[in-house]
DNA sequence: CGTATGCTCAAACGATCGTTTGATTCTGCC
DNA sequence: GGCAGAATCAAACGATCGTTTGAGCATACG
């Protein structure tokens, strides 16, 4: 028995703290496996190779995120009084608040990252977990944008994604001030992306 | 005598190609050489090490990038007739226009990598090389959107960054149509971005 | 108790990496 | 022509990578 946590937990979490910090190729299983306190071969043998693992670690914090962000959204989908920004905050708070649970902000990080690695097993991994998501709140922004067509929609919708994974990635200019906490940078940084996106959606 | 061009040129051309495609861990020296078509060794003798050549990729590109875009800026900054919409279009136009110089779109991706790889290292490179280019062009948006406060206003400049950064990346849902031209595609994602942009730049 | 099963461990495997070496070829100048 | 320096080449170096192996340990069940 381990101390207090299974193998696959430390695995899995101190996986998710180097890939932050030094991406999927640099960090090495033996420096992984030495900072989880686990046996090298412990990785190929609960998980199967290094790129099974990277998946898992990517399904235990979007399975999180898009069961938070859909439950929010069902909290104003459809309603007569629900505003744009209602909709926008169910999309973007969820991610950004992804730091809070757990060391996850440095999932943030590991998300940017892939994002940008432009794997295509990636892509489509996040295609067909989480595509039914992103469908839930198209269809949502259709409603209450009834002045864009279906293609103008996407390409705004994109640019929010866009203005999103940036503040995640927490790389921009915007860097949080040593007199601010965490969780008020997170609910500055969502107040901003929300107002900015609502004006950039709802423009003619 | 090489084939019309100089060794130093084809290792670039071949790197900037291999990072896009592979990133700049994935990438190997011999996969890049072989491409080049020139001797392994050639990336040590010409350039020192691979991390100097990671560098000499960005500095031939975002050379071109930044000149380019402040003799755009340059065109309208500080006229009377110049509205917000011709200071965006200075700052993103060149961006998505790097696609057309010489292969330059892969440089796109590389640039999005490098942006989310989040290294300290090309941070501080960025900064020093091309920090005065964010501060002319945060100077004219100051010009124009005089109802911003300071922080207010590197926020959104932050945000459109990222929407930026993004549409570059070419990750998101929106992917060029086999009957869109790149240029027609790329033309159609800069008048997306500008819209867009100037909306929530501006807004109240 | 005996045994089956799940897990951990140290050690090794083959592959690939960035870099270096020393010889060889090419280039331009006196 | 001959020599100096730049450039190219095949080959090897040491290091590190992901993965596999086979023995050892723990736990649970008949």
């Amino acid at each position: 028995m381990n101390s207090s946590t299974s193998t696959k937990e430390r695995i899995l979490t101190a996986a998710e703290a180097l890939f932050a910090q030094r991406g999927f190729d640099g960090a090495s299983l033996r420096q992984l496996t030495s900072a989880a306190g686990v046996n090298l071969a412990a990785v190929n043998y609960h998980f199967g190779s290094k790129e099974k693992l990277v998946e898992q670690v990517f399904k235990r914090r979007l399975d999180a995120l898009n069961q938070h962000r859909l439950a929010e959204l069902a909290k104003v989908a459809g309603k007569p009084a629900t505003r744009l920004e209602d909709v926008l905050a169910a999309y973007i708070r969820p991610a950004l608040e992804l730091s809070h649970e757990g060391n996850g902000s440095l999932f943030m990080r590991v998300l940017a990252r892939a994002f940008a690695e432009h794997d295509d097993t990636l892509r489509q991994f996040l295609s067909e977990n989480y595509g039914h998501v992103m469908k839930q709140f198209t269809a949502e922004f259709a409603r209450l944008l009834p002045h864009l067509d279906r293609a103008e929609l996407y390409w705004r919708i994109d640019l929010v994604t866009g203005a999103l994974t940036h503040a995640m990635s927490g790389f921009g200019m915007i860097q949080r001030k040593d007199n601010v906490s965490e969780q008020q940078h997170r609910e500055q940084t969502a107040a901003h992306l929300i107002r900015f996106a609502a004006a950039g959606l709802s423009h003619p």
